[in-house]
RNA sequence: GGAGGGGUGGCCGAGUGGACGAUGGCGGCGGUCUUGAAAACCGUUUUCGCCUUUGGCGAACGUGGGUUCGAAUCCCACCCCCUCCGCCA
């Protein structure tokens, strides 16, 4: 959420940021509700000093006039009313300023889509195959690993099974990323709950604009989260950090329920695009002016996996156009799967400013009696998995339908190849 | 899920209609004393919003409604915690 003070002060600013999103908003009309909120907040208030300046004379007196207490009794009507539309035109703002989305960094490229992207580095060179490597959906049915038309008959569309090795290999990747961060890029490994309640995803951002995109159980109004991010940045919702508290460091593997009905028909092949997928998820909360650095060192936490992995990768910072909503500037990492003859975005690092941690209401204190501040949050993916699972399958297939296992990843699977069973 | 008890400031804990943003204690911060420290003593110590901002006003005692000139205090609903019972990985 931007400062509503912002919008009033400079909405130009504002104004800016969303052309160059190429977003749009009703900032006059927010002005609007902003002004008349204002007026009528003005407005009450004064009744209520006189209110309470009557109601302590009142208590005082022995004999009351009943000239007084009529008096009172319109003007608490009066309060009343003003209290009902201030809270309706409270809503309504509120409901703008939860739809608009974050400024982006004044370093972030302009442009209109994915095709203004930057690369700003890449690693590795993509493996020489003296055979034609194939896609990881005709490997994982080879070696028995992954069923596709099993996971449609419990589930439907955009869903599979993963078996033997292949669901092995997957919590072995887990396993490996959560060790490999928490052992030795100093983050605290958290479990979260994969279910939370409304606040939570308007915390997030996910709520209210993104809500055809989640899983949503209405009997309790419990909401499946679509990453670990939304748990991560509610995890210090309404607290006052005390000094010294920042940075913080999180990671949590979790499994992520998306509705993606967009886009029917559209990455259907294979396991790239899923309802239900896991993944290992680093988050921050840092002092504003560490945040810029802390982006850099969390993608370069991120890289570690995949150098690790020996996957070739590239590094891509989002333009204006493709930043997310509650981002002010984000990296994509990008596996390169040699089956299907794709860049994967595999993860997505993002600075968010202030933006979640004023909607959560998470601050910090930065020193002893100094006023709190909102922190700066980050997130980014630490790897997301069906994408690793399919860029090590790829990459590492062999010219007889063999898969060998990364070395790194050895001690958590016990094998070295994957054949067919 | 059932029965009973309870939710007050960073923590403990008073307060059952009016001078209570809230006694007291602990902790924190500042000071006096001391060579230094401890003890003792004194002071200070929530957050948000609005405004004509060295200041003024409003709001918040789990949450939301209600009664009243006036609610931490009375009424209603809900949430959470504890104890016992039931169920269960």
């Amino acid at each position: 959420m931007l400062d509503i003070k912002l919008i009033r002060d400079d909405p130009e600013v504002v104004r800016q940021a969303l052309e160059k999103r190429g977003d749009s908003a009703p900032l006059d009309e927010i002005l609007r509700l902003d002004e008349r909120w204002r007026q009528l907040l003005r407005e009450m208030e004064t009744l209520r000093a006189e209110r309470n300046e009557v109601s302590k004379r009142l208590g005082r007196m022995a004999d009351k006039p009943p000239q007084l207490i009529a008096d009172m009794r319109r003007i608490g009507e009066r309060i009343s009313s003003l209290e009902a539309e201030i809270g309706q035109l409270g809503a309504e703002l509120e409901d703008h300023l939860l739809r608009l989305p974050n400024i982006p960094a004044a370093d972030v490229p302009v442009g209109n889509d994915e095709r203004d992207n930057i690369e700003v580095r890449s690693w590795g060179q993509p493996r020489h195959f003296s055979f034609t490597p194939l896609p990881h959906w005709e490997l994982g049915e080879r070696l028995g690993i992954i069923d596709f038309q099993r996971g449609v008959k419990l589930s439907g569309s955009r869903f599979y099974i993963l078996r033997g090795l292949g669901a092995h290999l997957q919590r072995g990747l887990i396993a490996f990323m959560l060790d490999l961060h928490t052992n030795e890029h100093g983050y605290t490994e958290i479990y979260p709950p994969f279910m939370v309640k409304r606040e939570c995803m308007v915390g997030s951002s996910n709520l209210p604009k993104f809500a055809d995109n989640l899983y949503h159980d209405e009997e309790d109004d419990l909401w499946f989260v679509p990453t670990a991010e939304v748990p991560l940045t509610n995890l210090h919702r309404d607290e006052i950090l005390p000094p010294g508290s920042l940075p913080l460091h999180y990671v949590a593997y979790t499994a992520c329920f998306r509705r993606e009905k967009m886009a029917a028909g559209k990455d259907t092949r294979g396991i790239k695009r899923g309802h239900q997928f896991d993944k290992v998820e680093l988050y921050k909360f840092t002092e504003p002016e560490a945040s810029d650095d802390a982006l850099d060192r969390m993608v370069k936490d991120a890289e570690d996996v995949c150098r690790r992995l020996d996957i070739p990768y590239r590094v891509v910072q989002l333009c204006t156009g493709d930043l997310g909503f509650a981002s002010a500037k984000s990296f994509d990492i990008e596996m390169w799967a040699p089956g299907c003859g794709e860049w994967l975005e595999v993860s997505s690092c993002s600075n968010c400013s202030d933006f979640q941690a004023r909607r959560a209401n998470s601050r910090y204190r930065p020193k002893p009696q100094a006023g709190p501040r909102f922190p700066h949050t980050l997130n980014g993916s630490g790897l997301a998995l069906p994408r690793v699972l399919i860029s090590v399958l790829e990459n590492y297939q062999q010219a007889d339908g063999s898969v060998t296992v990364p070395e790194p990843l050895r001690p958590y699977i016990g094998t070295e190849t994957i054949r067919a069973s």
